[in-house]
DNA sequence: GTTCAAACATACATTTATGCATGTATAATG
DNA sequence: CATTATACATGCATAAATGTATGTTTGAAC
């Protein structure tokens, strides 16, 4: 036995895509150890080799979900748009179209957002859950308060409001879309709504 | 023991009463029947008595949610109001101040929507979960086509359309409420966002 | 080329909830 | 008022997953 450290290093990798393969399936109350495992061609001794249990596993797995969506979104906050709620709007349809390509992002948020529960063990990760989404909805609220700036924002509500308002309508097409992702067409749908939503606020031009 | 018939009934609906309040706070998988028998001042004897297992238990919560949530609406869509799409947007804020006032309907939602996941033996009745969803979206359907037999419907969307993005927004609501009750001030913010949404989509007259 | 520790596999002991079987007191029924 | 089925309580057997202890192989370092 006794891999090579770069072995070591893809069997880590290798449990850790079956983990959330096996959690957002299954559910991580359900799904079993021994199971993921089997899945990714190791045994028990493997995981716990890699990790302390179940719960750090899950705690892995978040780890590397959110940096990257935050990476995405600050590389686009430096580009300079003319029309900034025109760039927020394209970016939400693109984080959603994103989704239907990265089968393992999609599983990912399906796990964290439907497939456990924050209580017992997981309850510490639930305030770290929050402190990601609010950074991202900081984020949401650059661009709008750039528009603002700009004089480029066709709207009264205040910009905390407006940033409320787009969070709760993605999520909302998030949940709708993960709860059943091949009946909920989201390559057709998303632009829609999206264009629908952005343009009754009036925060389109023309 | 041998209670009378309506002791009988009222262990039962302390057990339902108690199960949703555990399910809600500690998740279907980590909360033990013998915990929520504890919790409602019997043992499991009574549990196995009034119920099958866990899952029924969770099934027989499921049923008695959402009737009286879809008699509502239906309620609402019989009275002639002259402006549908105002009557929706009343609709929809009352639906949210609800919750902040029935604990036993908050905890309900959380369970269904954050507590639990559809696989394994609860896979059947995500289907159920699906119908009731897709039950009550008719109905919001009706007020949006109501609104444009009367002339009244301010946009060009279509119905299928705006029915889905007031869906979306509400779901997203509804989670972001859910996923916080004490951090997220619904009786403050749930009229502002929803009269935001609903003005902006063009919806209101004056 | 030994030695050692990394990277697992294997085996076992413990826990924990479940399902069921059985016990029991009493309300309802005649 | 005797009987019976109801409405539970109690006890046990089982299973399943976990944690850990120990065994084994082999890359790497000297």
């Amino acid at each position: 036995m006794r891999r090579t450290k770069e072995e070591s290093e893809k069997t880590r990798e290798d449990l850790l895509n079956t983990a959330v393969r096996i959690f957002s399936e299954k559910g991580v109350a359900r799904s079993t150890l021994d199971e993921i495992a089997k899945a990714a061609n190791v045994t028990r001794g493997a995981v716990y080799w890699h990790f302390e249990n179940k719960t750090q596993i899950f705690l892995a797995l978040h780890e590397r979900l959110h940096r990257p969506f935050i990476d995405m979104i600050l590389e686009d906050l430096e580009k300079d748009h003319p029309e900034p709620m025109m760039q927020l709007r394209d970016l939400c349809i693109q984080i959603m179209l994103d989704l239907e390509k990265d089968e393992q992002k999609r599983q990912a948020l399906i796990l964290f957002f439907m497939k456990c529960d924050y209580s017992g063990d997981l309850a510490p990760y639930k305030d770290k859950h929050r402190e990601k989404k609010a950074e991202s909805m900081r984020l949401f609220k650059r661009y709008i308060e750039k528009a603002k700036k700009a004089g480029k924002l066709n709207t009264q509500a205040d910009p905390e409001l407006l940033t409320q308002c787009i969070s709760c309508f993605m999520k909302g097409i998030l949940f709708e879309y993960l709860d059943n992702p091949e009946g909920f067409d989201i390559e057709n749908k998303a632009p829609k709504l999206l264009t629908l939503f952005f343009s009754s606020l009036g925060l389109e031009k023309g």
